[in-house]
DNA sequence: TCTGGGGTCCTGGCCCCG
DNA sequence: TCTGCGGGGCCAGGACCC
């Protein structure tokens, strides 16, 4: 999907087609999500701090994201996916690979073409977004081709021309080479993927390791094997805050961690899953990252193991200077049906109330005064359906409008009017009459 | 006003074990 | 009993991706 984000943002909110929207972090120490392509023309892109996007584009809107609705529209787009093949790999929530010839959708150059563009349609009417389509013999290929394809496009690499059309490609082209890796490889003198099937497989694990050597080199001859792949299990599950300000006080990071500990043991129990390595994360004031972990003698789901074991990898960690962002993360996932006895057991009989009260009891104090945030959906009474513009000093600015509407009026009410309400985000296309979605479905 | 959040994979050091 | 060596688990850090 082409700029993802943004792109429902601006489906969902008319008076923003058109315009430059960039959806992030809207803190001081936010960054950049998805810039819509107006947005890009002004040098606003993905992973750029916030403040300097503003700088950049002044007059963009500045939304925050609004991932339940970008999660319902996913779940359509890979509906469509699958009525192509079973083999479907989603990469994230507006990436997937679908092995076409799985599916009997394709079989040669004209039928996946004719497969590709008729799925852009379909994306189209379902979503009312565009989408873009990569097609080619490989997953390397097809994310290369799709990256071609954008915006809203379609682009077939033809068997036989992979590798005249890879060579002259910069080497950061190819999946897996960031910055790291493009400079090692600029200062070896290597900028092209030509050069880099030129360099040979056995430099390539001098410069880089083995693993990457080789995996570049294949690349590098656009030879790729790997499969579709459906269904991929977890491996780790993790939560992480960075805060505002950074943190000094010893007895705050250690209620955040706990905190931590809970959100990420609530998130493990809704996949129905325990862990057994507990993981801290502590990014310090200089931005220097560390982390610690340590393994327990099975797989626990308990937020108290969790609580503790973070807790004591807290004890060895130096906070002096202050900290930016911490985290607690679980790794070697078992299926939550295997009993985790062994973590139980190296509990102290501190009994069993088996519903622990997670986060509720450590929940921080919620400001009394509601808290309206840029891009939030709205209810008013009298006015309908809108969205929050901005909000402060007391005030509150909306606009009243829907993804089928004109674009909308602005009005401004107290941050404490009884008439506004927060609402649920409205489907982009006009749900079909009596094909009425479940409301969990549809948004 | 510098730098999010959720992941995956790889490497290298260390230690234990046979 | 000592030493060498390889494998595997654990741990920390780094690169990369969306």
């Amino acid at each position: 999907m082409d700029a993802f984000y943004a792109s429902v943002e601006q489906a969902s909110k008319p008076s923003l087609r058109g315009k430059a929207v960039v959806v992030g972090g809207l803190g001081p120490r936010g960054v950049v999500a998805t810039a819509s392509y107006e947005a890009r023309v002004f040098g606003v892109h993905s992973a750029m701090p916030m403040a300097q996007a503003r700088r950049l584009a002044p007059n963009a809107a500045y939304l925050v994201p609004r991932f339940p609705l970008y999660r319902a529209v996913s779940d359509q787009v890979m509906a469509l996916l699958r009525e192509l093949s079973p083999l479907v790999e989603p990469l994230s929530l507006d990436e997937a690979f679908v092995d076409l010839a799985a599916g009997g959708t394709a079989w040669d150059a004209e039928s996946a073409r004719r497969t590709g563009l008729k799925l852009r349609a379909d994306i189209r009417a379902a979503t009312g977004l565009a989408g873009s389509v990569g097609l080619a013999a490989s997953k390397m290929l097809a994310k290369i081709a799709s990256e071609e394809a954008k915006p809203d496009g379609l682009v077939l690499i033809e068997p036989g021309t992979e590798r005249a059309l890879l060579g002259p490609m910069p080497v950061r082209t190819l999946p897996g080479v960031g910055p790291a890796t493009g400079d090692h490889l600029r200062r070896a003198g290597i900028t092209t993927v030509e050069e880099l099937a030129e360099a040979g497989e056995a430099e390539l694990v001098r410069l880089l390791g083995k693993a990457h050597g080789q995996a570049l080199y294949a690349m590098a001859l656009a030879r790729d094997e790997r499969p579709v792949v459906a269904e991929r299990e977890a491996k780790s599950v993790s939560v992480e805050d960075t805060y505002d300000v950074d943190i000094h006080d010893r007895p705050r990071i250690g209620f955040e961690v706990r905190r931590l500990a809970d959100r990420c043991v609530r998130r493990l129990r809704e996949a129905g899953l325990s862990g057994r390595t507990i993981v801290l994360k502590v990014r310090r004031y200089d931005f220097s990252t560390l982390t610690r972990s340590e393994t327990l003698r099975g797989p626990t789901d308990d937020p108290e193991v969790v609580r503790e074991a973070a807790g004591r990898l807290l004890d060895s960690v130096d906070t002096t200077g202050g900290v930016r962002l911490l985290g607690v993360g679980v790794t070697g996932l078992a299926d939550y049906t295997q009993e985790d006895l062994f973590a139980q057991a190296a509990k102290p009989s501190d009994e069993e109330s088996p519903e622990e009260p997670l986060a509720e009891s450590a929940a921080a104090p919620e400001p009394a005064a509601p808290h309206w945030r840029a891009g939030q959906d709205v209810r008013h009474d009298e006015f309908g359906h809108g969205w929050v513009q901005g909000s402060g000093v007391g005030r509150v600015t909306v606009r009243f409008e829907t993804p089928q509407s004109d674009p909308g009026r602005v009005r401004t009410f107290l941050v404490t009017d009884p008439a506004l309400r927060p609402a649920d985000p409205l489907p982009l296309v006009p749900v079909p009459a009596g094909r009425g979605q479940p409301k969990s479905r549809l948004l």
